[in-house]
DNA sequence: TTGAAAGCGCTAACAC
DNA sequence: GTGTTAGCGCTTTCAA
């Protein structure tokens, strides 16, 4: 703080009046205040520096005009992106946000905790859809404090959900493929684990959504043309690996690639090209996400671009006219779709060599 | 809120007890409490479920133990790190973080302005050092206002500042280069432009480091062996392109290219590819920074890390030392250094062809 | 049209 | 050991 913090005690003494008058000229509601006075008042601030203080405020309005965002990871690649879409609406319309970054259930919990004795106006919890218990949002929506989560498991239809067409994804990705002439198109997908903690629902929706494509083209889809990526750069580029190896053991080599997410898809591109597959004339590669240097990667990778700033900015918007509401309203599940982005990776279709 | 905030009146009151001694334990300094005493109001707090109310004791105690932390842009790949860093030394020390977006310099000072007006007890500029006017910051640092401002332009001495030793990054990749037996070596900047609001010291720096190097090597530095990038993915594609062309005319090609951030390298080896130059073969190419990704370009690319997470713990360690003295300290200037990491896209030296 | 005064929930002197 | 009380800086009745 500076020197001595200036009140609104010192503005009123400066100009001479009530601090009541000063309280109402500076939030504006001075239409019952002379002009005089206002002009008076709003000088002696200005001259003396004044900023009113918001702790202050809060504390009799009983509102502070915050809202915490939780995250799982700082590090995680839709991070940015969300808090950038969240940042953007809130900010518009005065909200600010407190960051709290929580890993694991344990810390969640006591993120909220910490959060609301910070009397937060409201919580967006983002993570990875990792299957989070869910016990403390049900007390939250209990007693009904204002709160939205994005990208999570829930089948609690009385809580606001932002989601992301996965299997959609999966089911155009593959599409698009077959549209291209392929058969035998396999799929990198993310972690598939029997850990409860670990498993994505998202993970099991691209896959589906893959199934789901092969199957309304009565196309095969036996267990050698997947393989576990883990969602990570060097799990994509062993699981391509591993796929090679393993379709040259049971049959012919799958001529398309489903890869479940881009920086899988980074490592794949890798793989093959370190095992002299071309892309797209060996083999076909369409991605999810929409990293901002899908045009550059070689060759540049067709994806299914994620909405991530929009689910930010959707999650704001609904948490802020809750709290403008006063009331809860009807909660909302709201699926983002994605849409195609074709650049290279794909090439012009099968039988046209590229 | 819930239906009814529980105060510390309430607690006092279910333990039989006066506030004043509720608020002792609860504050941990009740040496002088019976325990009895304690556990009767521990007992009573939990029942009730209570939850101090730090908007209140903040407002008494003149200290939030929340930062500000400002962003030039949430976009930005050095954020999430930075971020990162800071949240996990802050977290430690039970400090929050209000998060702040500017991306000019009005609404810097307008951040500011709010920030303090949340009584943030201290303040974090992260920035991509453009040259900001800095007026602000020094007026902050007359009122002696907790601050410290990462990777900026600043003259100021007295003035906490976290940099990255950008000169000795541009020497220590050329270095690298000239190592490896390279005489003829091209570099792709990062924008060189005119207008004050763009430039920023690292450009400059990074370029300076490429010369020296060179000039201790007695080796030339002619202007058609540099080419702006502008520091994004599509500018090094272009520059490359640019590059090939100026050299070709001129005299003969680059053998190794230093290339100023991860960024543009990998529009460089795309760009490169596709002009149907090897890499490491035909040209070496050595970039700075460390995205997640340097192990999984085509070929893995040989960098300079950038010590990021590690900027924000020092600025966050700063910081939580300036506030714990409660006094200025001596302001520091801190100058982070990058660490060469190898990979593939230098191989193995200029005649080893790879 | 304005000002005095009562809190908001908490901490910390200061009494007892 | 423990309770009473005076604020922290602001908003908001309520009275003048």
């Amino acid at each position: 703080m500076g020197r001595k913090a200036v009140t609104i005690r010192d503005v009123a003494q400066r100009a001479g009046v009530g601090v009541s008058t000063v309280s109402y000229v500076l939030n504006g509601r001075d239409d019952h205040v002379s002009t005089t006075t206002r002009e008076l008042i709003l000088a002696a601030a200005r001259e003396l520096n004044y900023r009113p203080n918001q702790i202050a405020r809060s504390m009799v309005r009983k509102k502070t005009a915050t809202i915490g965002l939780i995250i799982t990871e700082v590090q995680n690649p839709l991070f940015a992106p969300i808090t950038e879409g969240v940042e953007a609406v809130l900010r518009l319309e005065g909200y600010h946000i407190i960051l709290a970054s929580a890993g694991d259930p344990d810390s969640e919990v006591s993120a909220v905790e910490t959060l609301r004795a910070q009397q937060v106006d409201g919580l967006i919890f983002m993570s990875l859809s990792l299957r989070f218990p869910t016990g403390h949002l049900r007390k939250l929506h209990e007693e009904e404090f204002p709160f939205v989560v994005i990208n999570r498991d829930l089948d609690d239809s009385s809580i606001n959900l932002i989601q992301f067409d996965d299997r959609g994804a999966g089911r155009m990705a593959t599409e698009h493929l077959i549209a291209l002439g392929h058969t035998r198109i396999g799929t990198i997908s993310g972690p598939m684990s029997t850990d409860p903690l670990l498993r994505r629902r998202s993970t099991f929706d691209r896959y589906e959504g893959w199934r789901e494509a092969l199957a309304a083209h009565h196309l095969q889809a036996p267990s050698d043309l997947v393989a576990d990526g883990g969602y990570t750069y060097a799990g994509g580029y062993c699981a391509v690996q591993q796929l090679l190896e393993q379709s040259a053991r049971s049959s012919e080599r799958p001529t398309a690639l489903f890869v479940a997410n881009d920086m899988m898809a980074v490592g794949v591109l890798k793989a093959l090209y370190e095992a002299g597959v071309r892309v797209p004339q060996d083999m076909a590669v369409v991605a999810i996400g929409d990293p901002p240097f899908a045009a550059y990667t070689i060759p540049a990778l067709t994806t299914l671009v994620m909405p991530i700033v929009e689910a930010g900015q959707v999650a704001a918007r609904l948490l802020i006219d809750w709290l403008s509401a006063g009331k809860p309203a009807q909660a909302q599940h709201i699926t983002l779709k994605f849409a195609l982005q074709i650049r290279e990776s794909c090439g012009a279709g099968l039988h046209n060599d590229g």
